[in-house]
DNA sequence: ATAGGGTTAG
């Protein structure tokens, strides 16, 4: 074998037939037939006889022609398998050296004579083969030879080999990655990052959707943006992204186009994506292009959600009675079903809405975000001879602040004070929330100091006295001084802050933790001591000014202050970690949390593994999994999309984004995986647990072929990974078949 | 009957 290897090395360097192979009236077929070269499986291991010399190693594919090798294929079908490990691994080693002409040429004349490819793939050595492309990457920069190399590997059917494991390597990549975009090469960049993730390269490493996204609009290139999208392992959310910035230009055409894409592209409903292409309809002022996206769901029989008709809803909004057709849909979905049944009931007598009731409604729709259906309530209700009183104005205001609209707000607050209402202070905040909801911090703060110098002018005319001689009269000034004017009369009111003011302020400072401290300060002053969201609020201001110690150290400052640190303000101190990637630190939080015997709930649990993104080690992926398996101890159904983002980054690539299984290395389609995942996470996890480490027994009971092998896999590069650790197997590995579906 | 802190598909 070695002097095999000898022979063609020298012959890709300086032999004779490079020479001629240049000359362009060079023949292949002129060369010596390999058909002619007779192999003779030998009972002991003796090395067959050469595969053809390889005719260049310029940097054009291999002159075959299939004719060729189909007369070899004939003979080769017969290959034993000793060897087509022999060409295997020769084979390999000329790609180790990055000879990859040789490479491809032997493999594509094995493979030509094989029936399953893949039987030849699984004999290469990855490593090697990643060796090589690595080399040519770091010695020589030459990232589009190895694109070359990686389109030439892709043909033949080796897409699964995964070759990017080296940091080094990566980074040749990106900077690569980067000179294009410099030189404005979108397309050449998705088109490097496409043959890429054909070969498990991080693509996300590469460079921000968003940068990508962002110049494919530049050029109004949809169709480029939806390649990216579909290479993309967060496809959904790419979808949407671009949905959303076509929808931004007024582009309603491209939108819509990348909309159909994605439904193709991705399995299932996407409401995320609905939702988005409904908005931008709106954006784009084509309502009735809504309406029927909105019927395309009901005629495939799906559900849309709470956000889907909210959109709907508002993009639709100046029709009201084509609003009230779907509000009277939602409402028969059962998302929403307060209105129908008291007005059922104060059909029957059994019930008069008064007041109190419309409060409800209201409350009910502003926390659905579903303002408008807010507003149109209060004009029921106004229909109905009821008087909005303070509640009434409190909620409307906390309906507009919830969907962050500032300016609805005001108005209804500045109506309020015409209508002669009086606020308290949580009215007063409900105004303030919509400031920090719609980020007009200063606004807030402008409000604020207003408000404490000057107090309210609240008209008290006439009119008011009327009004309020049905309706409830709390918070409504006394009407007896009013009478005696005839006129509109302007009276001052008070603005008490409290707490909970300063807590919406405290928001309102968004990244200054200057500021917030000051307020703290301010607090302390007046009597009015932060409670645990004034602290809560606090880590969050603190955490987004940069510092995480400081954020860590507040949750010391709370108990100093003798208010014990409650879950939310662990979950923001852990999220602030995570977001800056201060991963120890975040699992010291979780660890101290559970010490002081405060409960973790889903937040919690989310928060921590957003973590990772991508799970490096065993023991990373073993952190995670242990967090699982406690969330499910708790009683929370983990959110499988976590999960099958680690089970991705494990599984050598058979899963590949995300429903998707890889194609090229098997042959297998999705529907192979038989639904969701459930089972297959499940099992794959129980196996990566630390306790299973040592002795292993893989159960593939229930499994399919593909889901075992995903097992399996997944727990091979475990004991692999153990054992690079120097904890080997101890002791034997057994894997239990289903007695229906003997996986292997 | 109305308010304030952590998630909300990366």
């Amino acid at each position: 074998m070695k002097d095999l290897l000898v022979i063609l090395a020298s012959s890709s360097t300086s032999h004779p037939l490079n020479r001629r192979h240049n000359n362009p009236k060079f023949k292949p077929s002129s060369l010596p037939s390999p058909v002619t070269t007779k192999i003779t499986p030998s009972p002991t291991p003796k090395p067959p006889p050469p595969p053809p010399p390889p005719p260049s190693t310029a940097s054009r594919p291999p002159p075959f022609s299939t004719v060729r090798w189909d007369s070899r294929a004939s003979y080769c079908t017969s290959l034993p398998n000793t060897h087509l490990k022999y060409y295997a691994d020769l084979a390999s080693n000329l790609a180790k050296d990055g000879k990859f002409h040789e490479f491809l040429m032997i493999s594509e004349s094995v493979i030509a004579s094989l029936t399953e490819p893949s039987e030849f793939v699984g004999l290469l050595s990855t490593e090697l083969v990643s060796a090589g492309i690595a080399r040519i990457l770091r010695e020589e920069g030459k990232v589009w030879s190895v694109v070359e190399v990686l389109r030439g590997l892709d043909k033949l059917g080796f897409g699964a080999l995964k070759v990017f494991d080296g940091e080094t390597e990566r980074k040749a990549v990106a900077r690569e990655c980067r000179r294009i975009l410099k030189h404005g090469g979108v397309l050449e960049a998705v088109e490097l990052m496409e043959t890429l993730s054909g070969f498990h390269f991080p693509i996300r490493e590469l460079v921000e959707s968003s940068e990508i996204v962002g110049l494919c609009m530049r050029k109004r290139d949809s169709d480029l943006a939806i390649r990216y999208a579909c290479i993309h392992p967060h496809a959904h959310i790419v979808f949407c992204t671009i949905i959303h910035e076509f929808g931004k230009k007024g582009d309603l055409m491209s939108a819509l186009t990348v909309f159909e894409a994605s439904k193709q592209k991705l399995s299932g409903p996407n409401m995320y994506a609905y939702r988005t292409i409904i908005d931008v309809c709106g954006l784009c002022g084509d309502y009735l292009k809504s309406r029927s996206i909105y019927e395309e769901l009901l005629a495939k029989k799906i559900t849309p959600n709470i956000y889907v008709f909210n959109s709907l809803m508002n993009v639709n909004a100046r029709d009201l009675s084509y609003v009230m057709s779907v509000y009277e849909h939602m409402r028969t979905l059962g998302v929403t079903d307060i209105y129908s049944e008291v007005q059922q009931l104060e059909s029957r007598g059994v019930l008069k809405l008064d007041v109190f009731t419309y409060s409800t409604i209201i409350k009910v729709f502003a926390d659905a975000k579903l303002w408008r259906m807010a507003l149109k309530i209060k004009g029921d209700m106004l229909s109905a001879g009821i008087t909005a009183n303070l509640v009434i104005w409190s909620s409307l205001i906390s309906a507009c602040a919830n969907s962050g609209l500032v300016e609805q707000a005001i108005e209804l607050f500045d109506d309020m004070l015409l209508a002669g209402c009086v606020p308290n202070s949580q009215c007063c905040n409900a105004l303030l929330h919509a400031c920090v909801e719609g980020c007009q911090y200063d606004k807030a703060f402008r409000l604020f100091r207003s408000w404490r110098e000057r107090g309210f002018e609240v008209n008290v005319g006439s009119n008011a006295g009327v009004e309020h001689a049905h309706g409830n009269s709390s918070g409504t000034l006394s009407n007896s001084t009013s009478k005696s004017h005839n006129l509109t009369n302007p009276r001052k009111a008070p603005f008490t802050p409290t707490t909970a003011t300063y807590n919406i302020l405290l928001k309102a400072c968004g990244t200054n933790y200057l500021r917030a401290k000051a307020l703290i300060d301010e607090m302390n002053a007046i009597g009015l001591p932060p409670n645990y969201i004034s602290w809560s609020t606090l880590i969050h201001v603190c955490g987004g000014s940069g510092s995480v110690e400081g954020a860590v150290q507040i949750l010391n400052s709370m108990r100093e202050a003798a208010i014990q640190p409650d879950v939310i303000a662990y979950t923001t101190a852990i999220k602030i970690c995570v977001e800056r990637k201060f991963l120890n630190t975040a699992f010291i939080l979780f660890a101290e949390m559970k010490r002081y015997q405060i409960k973790p709930n889903l937040v919690t649990y989310k928060t921590l593994l957003r973590a990772r993104s991508r799970y490096g080690s065993l023991q990373e992926v073993q952190q995670c999994l242990e967090i699982y398996q406690e969330m499910r101890k708790a009683g929370y159904k983990p959110n499988d999309y976590y999960l099958k983002q680690l089970i991705e980054e494990w599984c050598e690539g058979v899963i590949q984004n995300d429903n998707q299984i890889e194609t090229k290395f098997s042959s297998f389609k999705k529907a192979d995986l038989g639904g969701p995942y459930g089972l297959l996470l499940e099992k794959v996890a129980k196996h990566l647990e630390k306790r299973n480490a040592e002795s292993m027994v893989i159960d593939l009971q229930g499994l399919t072929k593909v889901e075992a092998r995903i097992v399996v896999l997944a727990v091979l590069r475990m004991i692999k990974e153990n054992y690079a650790q120097g904890c080997p197997l101890k002791d034997d590995l057994f894997i239990i078949v289903g007695v229906k579906n003997a996986a292997y």
